[in-house]
DNA sequence: ATCTAACAGTTAGAAGTCAAACAATCAAGT
DNA sequence: ACTTGATTGTTTGACTTCTAACTGTTAGAT
């Protein structure tokens, strides 16, 4: 809570502002492909992990089952992925992007390394390091996402 | 990109997953009170800028000029805040939160510190300083979100 | 077998967000 | 006066997200 007015900015603060830029660093790679960033994580998320069950997405992207159910649903209408139920319980849905959809995501990891690349660049080598093993120790002590 | 599978964490990564903590964290006060996280940022802001321009609520919740339109409508309708046009300029208007927004937001900002606070448990004094130093360093650089 | 509880996913309704188009006002020049 | 351009805020329509309620499936106990 800064910026007009207020002096200081609380490590939250900081923290909403790098996130935010972050986002806007990658937003012309996505937006290209007329991808919403939850939507190319996603794709990124099954390229790597084929066969994930909407409820890991759900647990990866950190939002709810809804969400993921409605995100999949524009993504399948694209014809990027593809949901099918196997391996014996009617109940899960195993995902897949299809050809297209990893053809469409291809490089993704790469642009967001370069949008984090370039708001790191502040720091040098040394302080990359820092810096990321002070996150690592925090989340190492964080609830982690179960839904 | 982490959890099921792969092995590291980008520090986008960490980011990611700091900021969703840290909005979880602060979850049950805001929605014990019916607000979004962005109505109580907004309401905690107007509490300490009363008068502000909603082109300023815009810039420092770091969304558009749209989103503070229809946010504000809400907040409006619960009584929480008014708008009034004053100062001669016709065009802008001056958002003010209401006694019950003010009584509503009280503790809010404490609120947030202490949330933040058990976010940044694990670190020592010394490591929540350089933190905060590579943060602000960063941040320095980053381009302010104008609109 | 049957009951119960947990689990996976969907849907409905409300709210927030964005881009784009719009209306109204102001400022500055001509 | 008039025009032009910038500023401030709203509206529209599409999309995402959330909570809560719902359907259907599976596993475990009795």
């Amino acid at each position: 809570m800064n910026e007009s007015g207020l002096p200081r900015s609380t490590t939250y603060d900081l923290f909403r502002w790098i996130g935010w830029a972050q986002m806007k660093a990658g937003e012309e790679w996505v937006r290209a492909r007329d991808l919403s960033q939850t939507q190319a994580f996603t794709l990124g998320f099954l390229e790597q992990n084929p066969g994930a069950m909407q409820r890991d997405i759900a647990t990866m992207t950190r939002t709810t089952a809804a969400s993921v159910s409605s995100l999949l649903q524009g993504l399948e209408a694209r014809g990027l992925i593809e949901r099918r139920t196997e391996g014996g319980d009617e109940r899960s849905k195993r995902v897949y992007a299809t050809e297209a959809g990893i053809a469409l995501i291809a490089g993704f990891e790469g642009a967001m390394e370069a949008a984090g690349e370039s708001i790191l660049a502040p720091l040098d080598p040394d302080e990359r390091r820092t810096l990321h093993s002070l996150l690592v120790k925090i989340t190492a002590e964080l609830p982690q996402p179960t839904r």
